[in-house]
DNA sequence: TCCGTTCCATAGAATCTCTAGGGGAGAAGA
DNA sequence: TCTTCTCCCCTAGAGATTCTATGGAACGGA
């Protein structure tokens, strides 16, 4: 299957529009229990049916700054598939800010929509 | 009226989810016809019920890198106070660029509200 | 004359995601 | 056994965007 390739300069694909968004996908994602690295970016794929695609070099730093900040733990542990890996269970306050940015998205989203939908200049 | 602040540790304001967009709600603004950067900041926000503001340091910049592009087009003129503005006239490479960003935006926000709203995990 | 608003612009900081690497270790097939 | 695939982790540096902070010009009203 061939993915969509961004040009920078003349296309936009899904990807480019993840600025900001990556943090609360994962909170979203590790408030189902916990998970390792491999298994969020698994799962957010298959639940948006591909649309999302997580880089490794994108999400394992995001993991890591939401360890930061005290919005997950991590602990070694050992896959489904016998291997080691590293479970990041979501917080308390991790849920606070999940609550938090996800009211955000949704208020966000709605603003766009609505300025991209307008058929007529409502001025 | 109090405006959101944001402490980037710990907060998220609709502000930072903008990474991505702007370029589509600017040239959606102007698809309503030629405007200076001011009015379409003020469009934005009035449309949007002061969600979306847009701060001149950004706008600006956004403005310049369209018209890099050839999605708009500018011209020195008078603005309806009478000062001196420049007007943005969006291309007819600009509405395409409108038509696409407006269907990926569309794509990626129906990905991440599926994520963010899914009660049961699905897998 | 003074001040508020309108309008434009840029430099530098801060953030984020991606690209491009590297690596270890289990599993499965040749 | 050897090779290859998949799983799973990680980081440095590049690239892009938005924000903060500033500065400036000019109109109009008090």
């Amino acid at each position: 299957m061939e993915r969509i390739t961004t040009t920078r300069t003349s296309m936009t694909s899904p990807v480019d529009l993840l600025q900001g968004t990556l943090d609360v996908l994962v909170l979203k994602t590790l408030s189902w229990g916990p998970m390792h690295g491999y298994a969020v970016a698994r799962w957010l794929q298959q639940v948006t049916d591909d649309v999302l695609q997580i880089e490794e070099g994108s999400l394992y730093p995001a993991l890591h700054r939401l360890e930061r900040r005290g919005w997950v733990e991590s602990e070694w542990g050992v896959s489904e598939n016998n291997r080691r890996a590293k479970y990041y269970r979501i917080t308390a306050e991790g849920r606070r800010q999940l609550r938090a940015e996800s009211s955000t998205w949704t208020i966000f989203s709605q603003a766009v929509s609505k300025v991209l939908t307008t058929t007529t200049a409502s001025v």
